[in-house]
Formats: structure tokens, sequence, C-alpha cells
DNA sequence: TATGAATGAGGCTTCATTCAT
DNA sequence: CATGAATGAAGCCTCATTCAT
């Protein structure tokens, strides 16, 4: 994904040409990552432009150089968030013959740990979410590699006789995903005091018991 | 809850004047009502102060005289919201002698629908709560109740060997909480498009089977 | 026509309301006052909306609860000086009995003089025009009634065999309209100097040369 | 006239460097082509430098080396202009013997022919001169010529009996030379529609008759 | 109490021109 | 000579809140 395609449908008029030196790489890097530090510190909506600028120390006007709005950053910042994400192996796919439940525990505790060393920009992109369409598409585009992982699973689960046949995957997948990512945003965003532990083997629990996965 | 007391560790504003004459009293209740139209329609932030007056066919002036900021209209309108629930018997306590996995159902069914019916205000909401943490609070003590008394059934069924006794009561109580309502969330304010009643099925099998709760 | 329908096919969003005080009507006139003013000093693309709301002595904002835009208030002020030149008597058709070439002179002296009265608005009406095609409507339609009664008479005085039978009423009107128009920009606006009386006289020779009518 | 004398009372600055090696002038002829097309597809003022670099292959920082400001370029582009036309043969002084009538149509004709040819870039020039003074004495120098040599011929029509004696030679000239601009303005750029051989032949009987010029 | 106009702080964006490489 | 990123001054506009009638 482009920073700027947030898929509006427009004709993403002027949109800064992507770099060409050395020089506005390191000024668009520098950009990037004020502008985390900016949206952390104030979140996606009191964050101002002028302020990100003079965090990454060049003129106002040389943000547009490279950004053609605030969107259009925090979408770069959502997307090196991921890269990073991927880079510090929140790994895809090592459940392979580890026993399941324990799968989903490592599964869990993965999530909740990257949710909490981002806190600040979870906060910052629900915030964003919630107050401008495109990032809602931006955050179910996030989700739905997990949930379609997971609904795959517990489909595969129930062919096996390993899960409650009665449920539908997709929904299920959903509704679990939705449970995690809303605690972990209740607990490291709000604040709300929960020991990690307990969050996690609580968590993993209901899941399995959701799905009436057999303890090992 | 009066509209103002939003938690500001503020005391109270005395009422405003406006509502002790009959007159002051019609046009308040006009405005509540103008507000929630307007933030259905418009959303949290992009209501504003002068439409709001508008559509209450009301001077912007007078708006003043009712309320002192948006904030306070909100609250009034989540006010009134809540008391319509209430009314409309959104019951709270009926869940007696019927056998459970059924009360379990009726309790979200009644959620689900009156999320479904009040969807525009819902989406409100989690704007308002995103942008200003007065409106987290609001949303918490909302759940709170849900959330403490499904701890306590929970913690009940544990006693009675009807449920999962490793489960932390008030932490499974927020995430099935969490779980449904995020749901609702997409479903209803977000407009992806899942059945009704699957939603209404899945959302209970998964809340029982979570609890271990035996389908009697 | 009122002040902003410039026809752009716009949907004409917010549009300020109509005066409905006292005070109101007091600010509104202030500002066209002072825009007139202002237009006339710095020409229509260099006047600026602060300057404006400064010459009235009212806030920034209080422009826009007036007016929508520079254009807005730019078709107000030419609005207002229409008016004031109807009341002035740049009479419409008393060139009834009188004979004809006095008649023709008489309303190329009204006309000069009015533009010679009203340089300042007129240059920056061109500047309007050449920047902003809305203004090329409204500079056609200012000159669409002279040019129409001007065809008009052209035809007539063809019908009668006082004027060259060969000529196209309506485009002849156009070209003499547009001579005289712009020989007063050069003279009154742009200060090429050519004495009054002269361009007069020779302004009203060509004319009725150009018809071929007889003198006297 | 080089192009940055523009009148300014300045000596003219030493002609850039760019102009001197054989590369400098490919990149200068180059931006003034690419000049030109941009000029005509977006008018004067809303020209922007970038767009011009980069309509001509060239970095915007180049763009400095050749030309130091838009008014620079713009009166290269009007210079190269005024060459092209010499070139194509609009020409000057081959109205010798023909008879007068015809002279004039001919003339009218290239001018109006030369005119549509060139729209855009007359269009570009007419918002020029309604915003920079400068190009209003372009203007006038470039029309100067013609209404030079139509008085000359004015006058001596006048002295051969030829022509109306009342009629002021240099003002006259004035007067008909804008009338044929204009209506090539409102024709050409403006795009009212007249067809073309109409309007060269009611110019021609207007001129014509305005002079009392015998009809051979 | 009601009215509706006035206030003014604050953020966004553009683009001609400069400058380091 | 070329390159293309950096600069920063300027103007526009919105809207919550206040205030004179």
């Amino acid at each position: 994904m482009l920073p700027s395609d947030l898929g509006t449908g427009q004709p993403a008029q002027p949109r800064p040409a992507g770099t060409r030196t050395r020089r506005g790489k390191r000024t668009h890097d520098a950009l990037v990552a004020a502008a985390r530090r900016i949206f952390e510190r104030d979140g996606y909506l009191d964050a101002r432009i002028v302020d990100i600028a003079a965090e990454a120390k060049v003129a106002t006007g040389s943000f547009y150089t490279h950004f053609s709005s605030k969107e259009d950053v925090f979408a770069a910042v959502l997307e090196r968030l991921q890269d990073e994400m991927l880079h510090a192996g929140v790994s895809d796919g090592d459940d392979e013959r580890k026993d399941l439940w324990r799968g989903v525990e490592d599964a869990n505790r993965a999530y909740l740990e990257s949710y909490r060393r981002n806190a600040g920009l979870m906060a910052a992109m629900e915030q964003a979410a919630a107050v401008d369409p495109r990032f809602v598409r931006v955050r179910l585009e996030r989700s739905r590699v997990f949930i379609d992982r997971s609904a795959a699973a517990i489909a595969h689960l129930q062919q096996s006789g390993l899960a409650d046949p009665e449920l539908d995957p997709e929904i299920t997948a959903r509704a679990l995903s939705a449970m995690v990512s809303r605690l972990a945003y209740a607990t490291f965003a709000l604040g709300e005091s929960v020991p990690f532990d307990t969050l996690v083997e609580t968590v993993t629990r209901l899941w399995t018991n959701a799905l009436c996965m057999p303890r090992d």
C-alpha cells in the first residue's frame, strides 16, 4: 500500500513525487519519524503539521514536498509500523506442529505485546478511524490478515472435529479478534489496569473455550 | 447525572436558568432533540452548534442559555437515550429462572437490537470517546452496569460449577462485553454486513462456549 | 442578480444569510463600501479580505458573516454600482424625438462620464474578468443591455433607410460597443491622455459614420 | 527587445549564462516552448514555474538559469510569437496600389486569422496585462505599430479627400484598432460565436464606413 | 430569556525563489 | 550548467463563544 493510497476514489492530484535524492530521503524519513512522535504525543486529531515539521527540523513548507496532508503522513507512519512488525518477527505462520492451545496463546501474547509496545500509535489510529473513514479501511485491512488466518484455522479445526461445528468461522474469527483487540485497546491505550499475564491467559482460555477446543 | 457532570472534577454548574420556565423547558427539549438529529447526521466532530440551534429553530445564542458546550449537549443526548432504553424495557434483571442459555441469548439480542436502532448515535459516541476523554468515561460507565452484572453472574455460575472456574470473572466479563459491542459497532455503525440472526446466534454460542456453560 | 449569483453551477453551499437586524445591515453596508474602496485602491487581485474587514472596522471573521468570498463581495459592489448608475439617471430610453446624431452623442457622453467617474472600479472589474470567468459573464450582462438596445436601434434605422443595410445589426452593435468601452478603459483606467470632448466627438462621429447615418 | 527588457527602467540584466553553450541554448528553447504550452493551457496567472520546468523536462532550478521570473519567460514567449508572425508574413506594408477597400479587408483578415491561431496566448496576454502593468506596455507597443500606420494612412486619405476630414487620425486609429482587437478577443478567446467571414466583412465595412472611404 | 451578529485565534496550503550537491 | 529539495511569507477560512439589543 502506498502512503496515500487510501482508496478515496479521488484523482489524488498533486501527490508529492517520490524522493529522488539522498537528501530527500533523509528528510522524508525524518518527517515520518517526527510524525510518529507527534501522533503518539498528541493523538491524530491534535497533531499539527507545523509541529511535525518543527519536530523534523524542517520548514513547514517542506512537509508538502513529501506528503500532501496529515492523512498522508499518517498512512506512511502506519505503513512503516507494519513493516517493523513484520521484520520484528510478529511471525505469520509458525504454529506448525506446536500443540494447538499453545499456538493460540503465543499468537495472543505476540499480538498483545506488540499492541503494548505501540500503544500510543494504536490510540492515534483508533482516533483516526473514528474520524476519517479512510482509516476505517486501513484498520480493516490490518486486521483482515489475522481474521482470515483465524477463520481458516477455525474451519480446519472444525473439519478435524476439534472445534464446535455450529460456529460460522468467519464471524467467529471476527468476534474473537474484536475481543482481543478491544481488550488491548482498553488496557494499553486507555490504561485500564490488568496484569499482562492474566490478560494473555484469560484471552487464550476464552478463545479456546469459545471454540470448544480440547485442552491438549 | 446532570448533562454537564462529565466528571471534570469541577462541581457541577448551577443548572442554567432556561429550564425553569415553561418556555425554557420547551427550548431545552427542542435543542436536545435537534442535537440528536445533528449528531446522527454529522457525527460528533462535524456537528456544529449553529446547526443544532438552527435545527431546533432557535437562535445560536440561545443554545448557551441551556448548554455550556457541545460536550454538554451531547451528554444530555446520551442521557436521554439511556432513559429511553430503560423505558423501552431493555430490561435490567429479568433473567430470573429462565434457562441460562436462553437468558444469554435474550440479553445479547436485546443489546444488538438496541444498538441497531441507535446506530447513528452510537457511531457519534465512539467518535466522541475517541476525541474527548470525558466520553471514554461515559462509555465506560454505560458498560460498567453490564460488565458488573455479567461478572457477578459468571462468578455465581462458577460457584455453582456451571462455568469454567479458571476464568477471572471480571476480565472475562469485560472481554465478552467488548466482543459483543465491537461486533455491533462493526455491523451497524460501519455497515459490515452480517445477518442479524446469525449475529445473535454466533455471539450467544461464543459466550456460552467461552464460559463452558452446559447446553442444558 | 443576487451578489453570489454568479452562475457557477456550484451548489452555492453555505451562502451567508441575508441580514436581519439593523446592526447587521449596517455592517453589511460598511463592508460593501469598504470593499469598494479597497478594490479601487488595490485592484481585484491584490485586494485582501483582511484589508476589507479592517477598512470596514470589523473583525476578519465578520466578513464571512456577510459574504462567502472575495468574488461574492465584488459582485455585491458591482451590483451596487449598477444601482447607483440607474438612479443617477444614466437614463435608458430618452432618445425619443431628439435628432439622431444628438442621441448618439448623448449616449456616448453619458457612458464615458460614468466610466470616468468609476474608473478605479472598472479597472478592477477588467482585472476580475481577466482572472475569473464568472466576471466575464457579469461584464457580458452589463454590456448586453447596451448592445441589445443598440442592435435594435440599428435595425430600426436600417428599415427606415437611415443606416447601411449591409451591416449585421448584432455584430455591429457589439463592435461599436467594444470600441467605446475599450477606448474608455484605455483612457480612464490606463491613463492614456485624450481630451474628454475630443473623445466624445470622435467616438460619436465614428459611430454615425460607421452606420452611414445622415448628419442631422 | 530582450526578454527581461520590460521597461522597468532598470538597465537590462546581463543575459544569463545559459544561452552561451549549445546545451544552454537547447534548454532555453525548450523552456520557452514549454512556457508557451503552459501559458496557453493554464493562463498567465495559473501558470506555475514548476510546471513550465517539468513540461520542458528540466529541473525547477534550471529555470532560473535562463529566466529571472515568470514575467521574464512570458516576455520571451511573446517576443518569439512576434517573430513567428513576422516570418509568417503577417506582412507589414504591401497595401501598395491595391484598391483601398481591399487593403483594409486584407489587413483585418490577416489580423483576425493570426488572433485565432494564437487565441490561447492572446488570452494569457490579456490576463497578464490585467495583472501586471509591464504587460500593458508590451500590449501597447504591440498595437502601436498598427495604430501608427493606421493613423498615417488615415491622415493620408484625409489629405487626398478620401476620408472624413473631421476625424482625429490618432484617436480614430486607436478606436478602430480597439474595435477589431476587442472583437477578436471576444470571439476567439472568450468563445462568443460569430462566423469568421461575417466578422471580417462587418469589421471591414465598419472601418471603411467610419472613415467615409468611397467604396470604389 | 431570546436573538443573531461580532469576535479572533488558529491551522492549512501554495509557490516563487534560493541553495547545497 | 543542471538538479531537485528546502524555505517561509502570506492569505484564506472556520466556528466556538461572547455580547449588544
